[in-house]
DNA sequence: GATAAATTCAGGGTTTTCCCTGAATTTGGG
DNA sequence: CCCAAATTCAGGGAAAACCCTGAATTTATC
């Protein structure tokens, strides 16, 4: 049996490697790294059965590190580690792993237990889902609510501040496109348009932006990626 | 020596526990709690000197719970443990803490060494502030960029969704002068107005919300706290 | 391939936000 | 008490955001 921890912090690696040795049977081999990129090569290096990332890691984040590791090796169990139930790592998650392969998905306020559940429940094919993500998922499958690529791209803009006509800009797309986009993102978020609702009138454009991160669809790390990702091609590749 | 240790996590409070045990010399004694209340309860019962504070409880802050515990107990030694280098939050804890008081603010991810180094220096009645803060302190008292109450709350509002004229209601104000005071925030923030950025167009209001969160004077558990307060007293006192 | 759904785009109208100037008022020190 | 700074408020104007309807396109799905 062999495992590899991910994780940058070293507090949390010493407590998953304490409790993995104690509750998992039979001999175990434990492997580390300290981000996304030796994530990677350890992983290729070793191939162990089981993977646990944790998110948040300089270089290359936990899902990505989990997209390249399962595209060489689509049978290594993942599990993530995350300090958030935020949609936007399950929406990603849910994207990268085949649709057979296993993974777990466990809050980092989980308690041992859950966490040796996870293991092993990983370890013989089964998901193992934190309870209080279900919800999550649920909304990620479901048509009414789950926003599309157009709408959530949309949303990330105005988060970032953008105005309607940057927007249609970096995206190729009439002013009129966008304002439809939004349209439908705010109906989905379900937020009341003017005079729609009877004692507050709010501002659609930030009352999504705040409705979304209340409900983990962005956040505020994903956001700063994306910023510079943004303003790089307009810098770079300049019209 | 006596020391309290608040956390709701079990496994920050071993920690710590752990941590203070080895490090600090001479006979130690250690009381725990869980949450915010408990803290002030068992700070009013053991006066120990020093009292380790995690920001996010519940039932009560470790920002309200030091403001409670030193109020009684002023000579108090209190070392904050937060996540984030929130802004917000080091600018609560100034007003909270007496002129002469000590205080240490660490954050989570900060190696065993600087925690007890943060212990010893409150305990010897020097503050230590881990570095990173430093800046964000420094900013916390400069006049031009520090944001005064009145922006303050005009921020929160556009953060919650809020236009201006439900500012204006909510706040007894005129929309020209919550448009005032915007205006006033969005300087202070560095947002440009219409057509004065070269490449970028924004939305000063989404603009402002995305750049506050990224400074940490606001952040979503904050806002959501507001939010509950600012729509319950809504459907109480209304009108 | 046909149906349903999502998406783009248009025209035209209303409301809100943002801009500028400027004055009366309040606030905090010296 | 007076100055300087912050704050409130006003009027009027330009731009952006939102509303409605409706049609042509693309995209999934059966």
């Amino acid at each position: 049996m062999s495992v590899l921890i991910v994780d940058d912090e070293e507090r949390d690696r010493l407590w998953l490697k304490g409790l993995l040795t104690s509750r998992l049977e039979g001999p175990l081999t434990i492997y580390e790294a300290h981000d996304g990129q030796e994530a990677v090569d350890a992983a290729m290096k070793y191939k162990p059965q089981l993977v646990f990332l944790d998110i948040k890691m300089p270089k290359l984040s936990g899902i990505k590190a989990a997209e390249q590791i399962l595209s060489k090796l689509p049978e290594t169990g993942v599990v993530i580690l995350s300090n958030f139930s935020d949609e936007v790592y399950v929406r990603q998650l849910w994207k990268v792993v085949p649709p057979n392969g296993v993974f777990g998905y466990v809050l980092k306020n989980a308690s041992d237990d859950q966490v040796a559940e996870a293991a092993k429940a990983v370890l013989s094919g089964d998901c193992w889902i934190h309870p209080g993500i279900a919800r999550v998922i649920q909304r990620t499958q479901n048509r009414a609510t789950n926003l599309t690529a157009a709408e959530y791209e949309a949303l990330v803009c105005i988060a970032l501040g953008l105005t309607d006509h940057e927007i249609a800009t970096r995206l190729y797309l009439t002013e009129k496109a966008v304002q439809s986009r939004l349209k439908a993102l705010y109906a989905k978020l379900g937020i009341p348009g003017r005079g729609e609702s009877p004692d507050v009138d709010f501002n659609q454009r930030c009352r999504a932006v705040y409705l979304s991160n209340r409900r983990g669809l962005i956040n505020q790390s994903e956001l700063e990626e994306w910023e510079s990702r943004l303003l790089a091609s307009r810098t770079t590749a300049g019209s």
